[in-house]
DNA sequence: GATCATTATGTTATACTATAACAATCACTT
DNA sequence: AAGTGATTGTTATAGTATAACATAATGATC
């Protein structure tokens, strides 16, 4: 979303995003007084694993690894943690989780998704929402939440020629 | 989405929808050459009963009081073809269907959600595609579908109070 | 430190959503 | 009438998410 966010660029150093996702959680708990427990920073750790949404069902077996209840509740209650602190966001249309870059304010997310590599990008969704709010406003309704979900090809798939019919 | 369409208003003739939406659908699917079978009127006329969405587990008594095989692959079929022909559209945060207003032309659909009354409305999505697109360009993105779901308050469960925290 | 309330996790079961696979039937063309 | 493809019936199963209750860990209070 900010200039300095990585963006569809496949070249980056991605330890330095899970680190920086880590930490930030870690202080961002520290200063809400919540729990970073050891289930809900692995939780956090394995969504950030890629830029690709992980459905819930794909974190159990790292869960059961690393010596944890690997029943699905176990996940879907650290997910649930995790997306009240802003640190995870669900994307309804993949029914995945995918780690936000900048948990520090909450903010309505709006995803690029890419139908070839299947990686989920974080939108800057001022002006987007903007206009929700002004077709919202028309009608007398009161905006709580937005989803925006944009599925097409990323630029990599493009170049690379995958824009073949999905 | 235009100025003819109710909105929120939720005192206009619903069975005027209903009939409207019907005649449409059987007069595209002449010019298609797509056939609107019973059990896929019936769907269509059950997601069009009122402007909640609906979910396709909630379908089947009805196609089963209507003497139609009531198995899940019955009410999905319908529905795939309904959402090919655009008559339907799925609410993906809901895992609902609801009835499209305007499936003469295929078109990027937007929903605003009442998280009391449940009813959903079609949006006008021009604006915010444009805005989507400006900043889809600007990462390289291509854009295929759009999927826009806002959930808020009506006009009606606003002022009549409704707007307790969720 | 012991007590207590609160929060978090373990565990089992089940609900909800959607599709696979194959058989039987229907509709249209030849 | 026969053949072909589309549609529907039927059974089974995959995939996603939560209910309910037991147990354990945490943090505040005495
Ligand atoms: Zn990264
Ligand atoms: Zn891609
Ligand atoms: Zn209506
Ligand atoms: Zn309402």
């Amino acid at each position: 979303m900010n200039q300095e966010d990585p963006g569809f660029e496949s070249d980056h150093n991605h330890q330095h995003c899970i680190a920086q996702a880590l930490e930030t959680a870690h202080t961002l708990c520290r200063t809400r007084h919540q729990r970073l427990t050891p289930v809900r920073e692995l939780v956090l750790k394995l969504v950030w694993q890629n830029h690709q949404p992980l459905g819930a069902y794909e974190l159990l077996p790292a869960l059961a690894d690393a010596g944890f209840n690997s029943a699905p509740p176990t996940v879907y209650r650290a997910l649930e943690f995790l997306q009240e602190q802003g640190f995870v966001h669900r994307i309804a249309s993949l029914n995945a989780y995918v780690g936000c870059p900048h948990p520090e304010r909450p903010h309505r997310s709006g995803f690029l998704i890419c139908r070839n590599c299947k990686r989920a990008v974080e939108l800057n969704t001022h002006d987007v929402h903007s206009a929700l709010k002004d077709s919202a406003a028309t009608l007398g309704f009161e905006i709580e939440q937005e989803m925006v979900e944009v599925v097409g090809l990323c630029p990599d798939c493009r170049t690379s020629g995958a824009d073949h019919a999905q």
